[in-house]
RNA sequence: GGACCCGUAGCGAAAUUGGUUAUCGCACCUCCCUGUCACGGAGGGGGCUGCCGGUUCGAGUCCGGUCGGGUCCGCCA
């Protein structure tokens, strides 16, 4: 016989069902019992009474809570005074007829039939698989799947490619500090993980695939905040022949307006379309670059979406003494003289914007400098020697050189705007397995010490204390 | 790398200025109950108060260290 999902019972009424799920809750009142099974599309009342003989005994004396069962039963109308207003299934129950316990389970460590954000982090990280039991985050979880391939389905339509890259990439000067692998095959070098798929979907556009998009996996290793992890993903865009940074801007834009009202239906957005305001002056009227533009930040409801454009090509970096790439070296400056970026970097624009969402940056793109001396110069800036940076990127010279078009594109943190849109205070609670604020994941129990083969093998050394 | 907050049964909390046997709710176990839906009622078990050390006649409470978790700064092209 086929499994009925429970909310699909409310149509069944005097048909015959097999159910199958957890036991949310038991309500025993000597001769008749009700649980509450719980499947991935809500929970049924089952009713069981003495006329079902063993079976009976075996849920009296044997099934408790998060148990797993499969249950043979009739849907019954409820009686209009019985009827439970809460629940999607509330206008009928399940009459037993028999009960297969097909799981046992242990007390649980902790309440899952709360919102949980009253339980220590440590024990739901700990026991992630029995946190995500919880609605709350069974429901954000379906929401960034519903969202993604809402995503997938409007880029899809317009011709963009879905491409995966390479995680087990090549460490470079520029950007975040990347996690290392060690090479088995070369000991002694290592791969790093890719911090973006940046320097891949540029190669792809010099390719050919003039649409670009992958929901992309991305990894660095800095330490961790409410808003960031190692690794997070993100939806990650690259376009030849873009007619200037707008048409970027308007494709974020369609994206989120769409997936605000098709997967978000009571947020409603504050303007649109997105507002502009450049980086001189978001930083001189609200002294940051990703100013909350709500105009009511008591209602929970509203999603104040901002472009930042013009940001400064380089900044300075004073712990390496240095200028770096405000956004990344392979941006395009608005100055086109290189004598003049060279003079005054701090005077430089960049074709450069960031998507804001409530305080939050959820977005950032630019044009990309697709003239070679242009890239040269900006390494220049920051103090590479060209031999060097020939060498590190020797791939992304080399494809310039074979012919790349003028191009752009954007990353969006999904994490980030996944937490605004289900009011979530940390990233943690719309990812499935997150981890700790130094990197630790408490339920695998990683990182972790490996055995002296393995490290042999890689030709490493741990040094003593 | 730095600053701050937290740590008491499985979970969440309480415990006056340091003072009897560390309290309560949920969960768990036993029993009662045929209409509950966070059912109700009666009873019960469960604690090296994170760990180590110090102050004191006496420490859950004060001090130092350490471990664990969180927040922020640095960092995050």
């Amino acid at each position: 016989m086929k499994r009925v999902l429970n909310i699909e019972t409310t149509n069944k009424v005097n048909e015959e069902v097999l159910l199958k799920g957890w036991v949310s809750s038991i309500r025993e009142h000597g001769n008749i019992i009700f649980i509450d099974l719980r499947d991935f599309s809500g929970l049924s009342q089952i009713v069981f009474t003495k006329k079902m003989g063993e079976s009976y005994e075996i849920v009296k004396n044997e099934i408790k809570t998060e148990y797993i069962l499969e249950v043979l039963g009739e849907v019954k109308e409820r009686p209009e005074n019985m009827i439970n207003p809460e629940l999607a299934t509330g206008k009928v129950e399940i009459k037993a007829k028999e009960v297969k316990i097909l799981s046992r389970a242990k007390t649980m460590p902790f309440p899952i039939d709360t919102d949980g954000y009253e339980i220590n982090e440590k024990y739901r990280l700990e026991y992630r698989y029995i946190d995500l039991r919880r609605d709350r985050l069974k429901n954000n979880l379906k929401k960034r799947s519903d969202t993604i391939n809402l995503m997938r389905e409007i880029l899809r339509k317009k011709d963009f490619v879905e491409i995966e890259t390479p995680i087990l990439s090549k460490s470079t000067v520029e950007g975040a500090r990347e996690f290392l692998v060690p090479s088995r095959n070369f000991k002694g070098s290592f791969y790093g993980l890719a911090q973006s798929p940046q320097q891949y979907k540029q190669l792809l556009i010099s390719s050919g695939f003039e649409r670009y998009f992958q929901i992309a996996r991305c990894l660095r290793d800095e330490d961790p905040r409410g808003d960031r992890q190692a690794e997070f993903t993100q939806l990650d865009i690259e376009m030849a022949f873009p007619e200037g940074k707008e048409e970027i801007m308007n494709l974020m834009e369609e994206i989120y307006i769409d997936v605000t009202q098709k997967i978000f239906p009571e947020k409603h957005i504050q303007q649109i379309p997105f507002p502009r305001m450049t980086y001189k002056e978001a930083m001189e009227k609200y002294g940051s670059d990703k100013p909350d533009m709500r105009k009511d930040k008591t209602d929970k409801n509203e999603l104040a979406f901002y472009f930042i454009t013009d940001f400064p090509m380089f900044e300075w970096k004073e712990e390496y003494k240095r200028w770096g790439a405000c956004h990344h070296p392979f941006t395009l400056p608005q100055e086109t003289d290189i004598e003049k970026i060279k003079k005054d970097p701090a005077s430089i624009l960049a074709h450069q914007f960031d998507l804001v969402l409530n305080g939050f940056e959820i977005a950032g793109g630019s044009l990309r400098a697709h003239d070679i001396d242009i890239l040269k110069t900006s390494f220049a800036v920051m103090g590479h020697e060209e031999k060097d940076v020939r060498v590190q990127f020797k791939h992304y010279f080399d494809a310039f050189e074979y012919g790349i078009p003028p191009h752009g594109g954007i990353a969006s943190g999904l994490d980030r705007f996944f937490a605004v849109a289900l009011e979530e205070e940390s990233i943690r609670e719309v990812i499935a397995f997150p981890k700790t604020g130094d990197n630790k994941d408490l339920m695998m129990g990683s990182p972790s010490p490996v055995s002296k083969k393995q490290l042999k093998e890689l030709g490493i050394k741990i040094e003593d204390e």
